[in-house]
DNA sequence: TAGATTGTTAATCGATTAACAATC
DNA sequence: TAGATTGTTAATCGATTAACAATC
């Protein structure tokens, strides 16, 4: 029985995967689960579940090798071969995204990019081509792109994200606020900044609130 | 005793208050836990449990009054409160969020961004002043700012991220993919865009693996 | 060898979901 | 009234952490 891998388990392999570059960088040759864990808060149980789940290894006392370790979460992740997306609409966060250099080390490759700004239309960014928002579908069934990255304003993103559906994109990665409504076989990946502000300073205020006078120091003097 | 609320708990009141600002647009009068949950995807006896948080009061039968409920969900998070905060690293991904509309509705106001690039050094960007980054500790102890939101390149986050701390920075709002370390009353919030994209295009596969090829149908010819 | 580390199984913890009485 | 909705308590579920034998 293959069991699917567990959301929260996705998301702690980039984690050892950046971990582990810069510990290639380095020249570090081994690594254990415990190193791994005071670099990451992670618990080293937890770790050591995850590595497993790549099919990895370690030597008791030594740990495992960091290029064969980096390589397994790399392909564990299928980071190695890179998945082609679209990006639809190329505002200020959309020019950020189409401008990183990270993706092409995490399996992402923009391809395309459309907005309906007749000012960004068939300029490039980054390389990257703008097409005509009208242009959407065709482009996307040409390219066979089922990776869509959507920064448009929220306004427009259920219609867009139905286009995007009818047009074979599997994956949205959505940037909006607005919650999507897709086909049960299509995957949204919200990247809602206002969830992760409230979280932001309400802990800020937990803190202040449970410890309102910061550590309390011994005044000697 | 008090309870320190949770982290998904705050994370959940940022999309109550989307659903209920666009029901008091369309002039709605009541909702319910029912009907937000059918939006949003959470679970109706989440919903009561939260809201429940904010001291308001249902009516059986009919729900709650939508501006009363917003007003409550607001004040809940402090968003009628705005907090201030800097931004570091004036980047794509620091214009852009330089450049955003919402936070003024979401409780934070950004007064002072810092760089190092002479060329943007004294510049405005959506009229906040950028200042030079060796001012950083100068301009938030005048400024008493609490928040940072560092959007600078990965190599300097952790220097930067000690600087602020001892400039009196309570929480920080972490862009980059590096694990900051700081003492144990600031609070760091991740927007770590790769642990989102590695479970974006894992969940595809997972669907793919699954389903390989899509829902089926019955062909009836 | 001694001891650090691995990998697995069991216990704990907390979040989500189910069940249900109360109420307008 | 009947039935939809509230709010609470109990059950379930899954993730994290603890415990521990195996091993180099």
């Amino acid at each position: 029985m293959i069991h699917e891998i567990s959301d929260l388990t996705l998301r702690r392999f980039p984690k050892y995967i950046y971990i582990l570059r810069s510990m290639q960088r380095k020249g570090q040759e081994y690594t254990s689960a415990s190193e791994l864990s005071r670099f990451l808060d992670i618990h080293h149980t937890q770790i050591r579940k995850d590595l497993a789940l790549t099919g990895v290894r370690g030597i008791p006392k030594r740990g495992h090798r960091v290029d064969s370790l980096l390589r397994a979460c790399i392909e564990f992740l299928d980071w190695d071969n890179l998945t082609d997306a679209c990006l639809v609409g190329v505002g200020n966060m959309g020019s950020a995204l189409l401008n990183y250099e990270g993706f092409a080390q995490s399996g992402l490759q923009i391809v395309a990019a459309f907005d309906s700004d007749p000012e960004k239309i068939d300029k490039r960014i980054n390389n990257i081509k703008v097409y005509p928002i009208e242009k959407l579908k065709d482009v996307i069934g040409i390219l066979e792109v089922k990776i869509a990255i959507l920064t448009t304003p929220a306004k427009n993103s259920q219609k867009l994200t139905n286009e995007m559906v009818a047009a074979g994109i599997q994956g949205i990665w959505n940037f909006t606020p607005k919650k999507l409504v897709v086909p049960e076989n299509v995957v949204v990946e919200n990247m809602d900044i206002y969830p992760a502000l409230a979280a932001l300073l309400g802990k800020v205020r937990n803190v202040n609130t449970i410890n309102p006078n910061g550590p309390v120091e011994f005044d000697q003097e």
